[in-house]
RNA sequence: AGGGGUAGGCGGGUGACCGCGGGUCUACGACCCGAGGAAAGUCCGGGCAUCAACGGGCAGGAUGGUCCCUAACGGGGACUGGGGGCAACCUUAAGGAAAGUGCAACAGAAAGUAUACCGCCCCGUCUUGACGGGGCAAGGGUGAAAAGGUGAGGUAAGAGCUCACCAGUCCCGUGGCAACACGGGAGCUCGGCAAACCCCAUCCGAUGCAAGGCCAAAAAGGGGGCUGCCAGAAAUGGCAGCGAGGAUUGCCCAUCCUUUAACCCGGGUAGGCCGCAAGAGGUUCGGGACAACUUGAACCCAUAGAGAAAUGGUCACCGUACCGUCCCGGUCACGGCCGAACGGGAGACAGAACCCGGCUUACAACCUACCCCUUUUU
RNA sequence: UGGGAGAUCGUUCAACGGCAGGACAACGGACUCUGACUCCGUGAAUAGGGGUUCAAAUCCCUUUCUCCCAG
């Protein structure tokens, strides 16, 4: 297992436009959306809303997610797109609570 | 000891592992660099870039005590006047109301070339407390504001009618670069609001890096007008005018460009490259200035740069204020206080997007300097 | 990123600087056997802070929030 994350796992501008989503999971600040795409590469965007909070908020909710991803790459569905929304932000932006709930969205998403 | 005022500083540090963006090189790796004091709000100013024209006028906008600083500013400094505070100190859009237009609800007699409701005084009449004529604006009453204020003289009653002091206006003198201050004199007067229109003085071209420059696929699409005269057999060419289109900020004036030739012309999208990153820097010392600032020397820094956006995660240690425990020591007015030991203990506001100078707003905890007031002790 | 508009009872609209007013909704009463309709009445608001003015929803500054436009 490889623990790094590139810009060409990354979903870009011309990703978005035109797809259409499947969805995946859903908890209550976490809504994953998978698209099964041609180039035979595990990808990953997140998208936030402004209303969620700051620039601050949004950038610390963005890292931790990015890096629960880094870390755990094998729970996301290869071959696919993944773009996970994030709902809203909670109280307490804690390592040990969003990998905690993450685990619960991709154990649902992964059963099924 | 308590309370207050002013000016600032800082915005955790070290290490390990796993990652991210950019750059360089001897390139599957190594090395270096990688958010803030406000990066924020976008309220001002400047650089830079483009517009053939940074032409004129009107309109429009901004500023508003004086002097100075600055690249510039609506920023900053010092001073003056007004207001607040016992004081340290704070605060102030602070030009013009005899250039003009306008506004002032309700109340009140009257709200601006003053006026007379209750009143006061004189004269006349008679039914002796009313009516008529005249004088007055001191007192009452209304209002946010009532035509200088207080006191004395004066008078039929009164009034700057006269006098003293105070306030205001104008003139003169002295001091100051000036705003103004101080002193003297005159006549006694002619309110408030310009963050109402306005007048005066000073300043402002417009648009903004999605500016703009270069390269430019595929597919589609646009333009090459009319009249007159001349030349020519004709095709067509030349000149002039009109029109059309385009360019400039809201308008007007003046002005400019294109109107080619049967294949050219210009526009221009996706995408790519450039713009795109070492300076109006900081500290110390010396000179000038009350200061903002400026000047000379030395030293220190300063090279983040994406193009939907990089600085993250985990762990360990350090440790200030503070909190808790224990009971060891000291002190005691027996409430506590101080020191030591042990345990806990890093948190605010907030994320660069062309770059700077300010302003405004947000901000946990801690630290520094100076000053004022009150109380107690000596 | 740049430019512009706005914020008034629970909702939607008014108000030359001079007592914040309607409509719908809510509540109470009358009418009715009961309800609807109708009539009468009641409560409720100028986004926050500061300034100018005798007096501010209105004028000025500042903060917060919302909406629209360009690409």
């Amino acid at each position: 297992m490889v623990y790094t994350f590139t810009k060409e796992e990354r979903l870009n501008k011309g990703d978005f436009r035109g797809t259409r989503w499947k969805k995946g999971a859903e908890t209550s600040h976490f809504l994953l959306l998978v698209h099964n795409n041609k180039e035979g590469r595990r990808k990953l965007g997140i998208t936030i809303r402004k209303k969620t909070g700051g620039a601050v908020v949004r950038n610390r909710m963005r890292r931790l997610v990015r890096e629960f991803y880094r870390l755990n790459k094998g729970l996301f569905p290869d071959r696919h797109d993944n773009l996970l929304k994030v709902k809203r932000v909670p109280e307490k932006l804690s390592w040990a609570a969003t990998e905690k709930e993450l685990h619960e969205l991709l154990h649902v998403m992964n059963t099924f």
